[in-house]
DNA sequence: GGAAGTAATTTTGAATTCAAAATTCAGAAT
DNA sequence: ATTCTGAATTTTGAATTCAAAATTACTTCC
């Protein structure tokens, strides 16, 4: 295996590296979404080699990224032994619900109260995409707006550390349901929670809005946690 | 310059570089522990060459914790400008509070369904300690089992999100604290409060727990709100 | 045939090197 | 004196190199 032609930076244009505001978040970014999508699965061992030539850069920018990544508790850095996914511990997604639960209650009494009429607006707008979307069963839109309506809910709550903290938190989430593979029963449920959440922040409702937001983060949580632990 | 003789690790015993896992992280635990004793200025720029010295290390080692700290927010990297400690902005700190206090919250209803005898026994014991640091003023020592109490209750609560979660906010408290520079009259309130929080917890009445170990938080926040705005 | 020990290879941790970008400094022009 | 220009220096970003540890492969012995 002397003789291997080093192909041009990467064979697959998705693995890419972009964009980069520098060259270890690129790194970062592209593992973070490997991960959260299963294509490294939960366990597995990280070669550097082999991420480097995927990849097209050294190891000083990987290893840089594997550190975040270690940080993050989406890797685990076993000393001299590599780099490993960690496994997706149902126990811990069950945790990672409950606070996710508190959280959405603190945006939504935050909501409440500071979200502008503009900005009610626009989650409305979101908000109706997203109804179209599962009227038309368009799933990974509606998996993508999701995303987007909490960020920018987040976002619009004014608190800035949760804004920073729960996309990271979001990451193992979306991970979770990705391994749950979430069904349809759930999804015309929770469309309706999000028309609920829409009605009281309309009303400005604090306590409701509070309450709803977090109930609908703990049914997430029920319905994942039954499809990891199929007992 | 070109016969600077370059001393024995370093300098200043209290910077070495010592029981590490990996270099990485000794020095990340390290840069941590200057930034949040303010031994590095908010604000200020970190010379890499400078801190490499100090700690008598290469680059290499220095910059992967410089990522990881980046990613927790205790510093920012300005591409090809270097590394800057983030400055103590009065609105995170108090948006850093509110969230504290919610997951404050989460932990007591936990604690009072989870914490076994000899656990509330531990925190009794954890809790005189600290009535005796009150009684005698010994500042420091109080804040060291104060940090210490916290962590163990998050641990007990036997959520691992939370456990792993909260030391990185904590830092953050702590370093505004720091900033803050605490005074008398609110330690003796909060012995205070935490002579509530043991009541609740060995009663294991959840709600009040919750509400007793929210609002101790929301107090605090209080307090360090008031230092770091003088309006 | 299987286990144990040892050499070769691979992989990791960390220092060094190299190139590009930013900063500093000196000198010239206004 | 001040501002502008551009070379020298410093600092950063990333690749490469080197040493130590771990893994693999091979040989020998039972």
């Amino acid at each position: 295996m002397s003789d291997v032609i080093k192909p041009p930076p990467t064979a697959n244009p998705a693995l890419e590296i972009v964009h980069s505001p520098s060259l270890y978040q690129a790194v970062a970014e592209r593992l973070r979404l490997m991960i959260l999508e299963n294509m490294l699965a939960p366990g597995s061992r990280i070669s550097e080699k082999h991420l480097c030539e995927t990849f097209g850069v050294s190891r000083t920018p990987l290893r840089e990224a594997l550190k975040v990544l270690a940080n993050e508790g989406l890797i685990e850095l076993l000393p001299n032994r590599g780099a490993h996914v960690t496994e997706i511990d149902p126990q811990e997604v069950s945790d990672l619900f409950d606070v996710m639960a508190v959280l959405e209650g603190l945006s939504g009494s935050l909501l409440a109260d500071r979200a502008s009429n503009e900005e009610i607006a626009e989650i409305q707008s979101i908000h109706n995409q997203m109804v179209a979307c599962y009227q038309n069963q368009e799933r990974s839109e509606y998996f993508r707006l999701n995303q987007h309506i909490h960020h920018r809910l987040t976002e619009i709550s004014g608190n800035r550390v949760l804004h920073k903290l729960a996309p990271s938190l979001m990451t193992k989430v979306t991970r979770a349901r990705y391994a749950a593979n979430m069904q349809l029963e759930r999804w015309e449920q929770s469309v309706e929670e999000h028309e609920l959440i829409l009605q009281a922040l309309k009303k400005r409702d604090g306590p409701a809005l509070s309450a709803i937001m977090s109930l609908h983060m703990q049914k997430t949580g029920d319905a994942v946690r039954q499809r990891l632990q199929p007992n």
